[in-house]
RNA sequence: GGCCCCAUCGUCUAACGGUUAGGACACUACCCUUUCAAGGUAGUGACGCGGGUUCAAAUCCCGCUGGGGUCACCA
């Protein structure tokens, strides 16, 4: 999906890289390797409460009209050779970091600046769960050193535990990364966006017939803005300007309004008529062989389309002689029968329905029964569309061809 | 509740001490027009509140209020 939106990883599980392998489950002898590394210092402590245990303890923290202040630290000076034989016999356990008690842990956030904690509200995580595998803690800030990571970019909800996580770095005695903390993609609810009021996957976007490029923009302007303001812009663009300190911090609700319209506007304004034919045809093909007639009606739709998804129920008249009436098109076609049956010969008459001839057609019918042609399209347009809402008439006509048109008319005339 | 983050139109945002607070989406009206769109023009609409600092505050500081996050052997 990130190759779908443009953003191919340098490294990944699929393509591989320097600092394979890239699936947590199969590091786990470094991660197990780390964690003994940091109980022979002393840094961390095996700990035999079961979770049993932690939630009885939790739950009578709220009894007490107490929230619950963390793990109380009750084997944190356990004898380590009383720990050692106790895990040697068999006792289930877990790894736990020895954070310090007093002082103070200050996050050097690029976006936020010094974003200070007590060390004395830190807990002691759990660095390794009683099944043997590391918890995420351990586990990402391993893989972070190990594989070089010097810029640690992730939401907002993960701000709080970066003390805990630089604890973890001081342990092993390793340089910090940078830390940045992005705003928040909220829901219309205001809160975290999720599939309760919003779609998370970029696939669900995809299937609904947005572009990549417009999802990618609109996500770029979540957040940022460019410095001059413009607001079509592609991860290129994204590239040559972006900086950190356009990034604004509040947090932004996702717009699908807006996003439907920037995917209009590449549709309309910067996929070329070929490529949006391509990618048409390749979302949703409207018959098994491509009509001939196909291109001409992505050209007249591409300013009535806001997604690929669009097309089709828009333009099931041009596919089939199966297609629906709305019901003011089936008045209008009632109330101008008697035109449309004085049309239907000067019609047959034609050579071709290109739209000059049709239109040449429409004035002089008009003139010659003083109608207007607000008098005279309607029930035409009615008759081969089967609605009132349509792309001009002339070329209608024309990507319809002459025996279609004909051939509609007179079954309404019937 | 403790701790942490955040705060400009309904929404996305611009402004980095001095602007009639700008743009975009949405909405409304008008224009264009064979309908629907697209396009054009105009309009409604915001600095949460209170103190400071300063000649000058949306911009800096403090408090309040409000919103969000987080308090797992999940990530």
């Amino acid at each position: 999906m990130l190759e779908w939106l443009g953003l191919p990883p340098d490294e990944s599980p699929a393509v591989g890289g320097p600092n394979a392998p890239y699936v947590q489950s199969e590091r786990l002898e470094r991660h197990q390797a780390y964690a003994n590394q940091l109980l022979q210092a002393g840094k961390a402590y095996r700990s035999f409460e079961t979770a049993a245990e932690l939630e009885q303890m939790r739950q009578e923290a709220e009894q007490e009209g107490n929230s619950y202040r963390g793990y109380d630290r009750r084997y944190r000076d356990l004898e380590p050779e009383v720990a050692q034989r106790r895990a040697d016999a068999g006792e289930a356990h877990t790894l736990r970091l020895k954070v310090p008690l007093e002082g103070h842990t200050v996050v050097q956030d690029l976006l936020r600046g010094a974003v200070t904690f007590k060390n004395s509200e830190l807990d002691d995580k759990v660095l390794v769960k009683s099944d043997g595998f590391p918890t995420y803690h351990l586990a990402a800030m391993c893989d972070d050193h190990d594989m070089g990571i010097t810029h640690v970019i992730r939401a907002e909800e993960w701000l709080v535990s970066t003390p805990i996580h630089i604890q973890i770095y001081r342990a092993f005695g390793w340089e910090e990364p940078q830390w940045i903390h992005t705003p928040w993609l909220l829901g219309a609810d205001h809160k975290k966006l999720s599939k309760r009021t919003g779609d998370v996957s970029v696939e669900s976007y995809r299937a609904r017939g947005f572009l990549p490029e417009a999802l990618i923009n609109y996500l770029g302007m979540m957040g940022f803005s460019m410095p001059d303001q413009r607001e079509i812009f592609g991860v290129q663009d994204l590239i040559t300007h972006f900086s950190w300190d356009r990034v604004s911090l509040g947090g932004s609700i996702f717009d699908i309004e807006k996003l439907k319209w920037l995917n209009g506007k590449y549709i309309r304004e910067v996929l070329t008529l070929e490529d949006l034919a391509n990618r048409i045809w390749a979302f949703a093909p409207p018959t098994t062989e491509k009509p001939e007639n196909f291109d001409a009606v992505v050209k007249m739709m591409a300013q009535r389309l806001e997604t690929l998804a669009d097309f089709l129920p828009k333009t099931a008249y041009f596919w089939s002689e199966d297609f629906a009436f709305t019901e003011k098109a089936l008045q209008t076609l009632e109330a101008g029968k008697a035109i449309l049956s004085d049309l239907l010969p000067q019609l047959e008459g034609l050579e071709t329905l290109d739209p000059t001839s049709t239109h040449d057609l429409f004035a002089a019918f008009a003139a010659e029964k003083g109608l207007k042609l607000g008098k005279i399209m309607p029930p035409l347009r009615a008759a081969v569309a089967g609605t009132l809402e349509s792309p001009d008439l002339g070329s209608l006509l024309e990507a319809l061809g002459k025996e279609r048109v004909l051939t509609r008319v007179r079954r309404a005339l019937a």
